[in-house]
DNA sequence: GCATTTCTTTACGTTAACGTAAACGTCATT
DNA sequence: AATGACGTTTACGTTAACGTAAAGAAATGC
């Protein structure tokens, strides 16, 4: 299965451009045939990666650096520790992150809450 | 007690120009003594939560919305129905980003894992 | 009292992540 | 063969979130 660049801004619901872009950056090289651009699920599963890395609030170059570490690691030991640490430190982030999350919807459920208690006080 | 500038600079890191920069984009208004800016403990509340919008990839207009929402709700009927569905779409918004935090988080392991497995075969 | 630090305003510069437009090729349909 | 629908490259424009620099006021250390 194969797919044209609208196919993948339709389904993500972006601009061609903006894949382009992310081509033009390094984030994705499709096959081409001709100056057409056709995009394999591999790549399909890359713009998805990147584009939930965005919703993370990540950089593309955060995003390509973290999708680069899905790739097959190397057979050399000091670069495979070294990768360790890499993600170590991504998945850190991530989990400070994770408690900054979950601390404002404590915050939003509080104030949903006392809008129920306001309306509460109000149907009288 | 009361923090200068340079005090909040300090404590989280960032340029008074960021602190006035938020300011000039109304997100903080500090009480003034002469010229000099000064800033109560709900200043550095407002200024906490803006940074930790940040850390997860909001815009200063979206954390602005968001800790608006934490103030007192009015009295009108209307606008407090409003503003809990306002609360849920972010809260909505929010458990997204959380899907994708824990997805993120569930590969990060897996490569880790996949490095440690790589080194075990190579220590003999 | 003088230098140094810390504050102020004003204003132009910078980067990421695209948007927008022009100008053109190509394929399918009518 | 002409009309669209879709693709391409090239290039300049835009916005958010600050950085950086200049020029000066005010407080602080010695």
């Amino acid at each position: 299965m194969t797919y044209t660049i609208s196919d993948l801004a339709g389904e993500f619901d972006v601009t061609t451009r903006t894949i382009r872009f992310y081509e033009e950056k390094g984030l994705l090289k499709p096959h081409r045939e001709g100056t057409r651009r056709i995009y394999s699920p591999a790549d399909r599963t890359r713009l998805r990666l990147i584009l939930r890395g965005k919703r993370l609030g990540l950089s593309l170059d955060e995003s390509a650096e973290i999708i680069g570490m899905y790739g097959t690691p190397g057979n050399n030991r000091r670069q495979l520790e070294k990768l360790v640490d890499k993600i170590r430190e991504k998945k850190a982030d991530l989990q400070r992150q994770q408690r900054d999350l979950k601390a404002m919807l404590r915050e939003l459920t509080e104030a949903e809450i006392k809008c129920h208690k306001a309306l509460g006080t109000l149907k009288t």
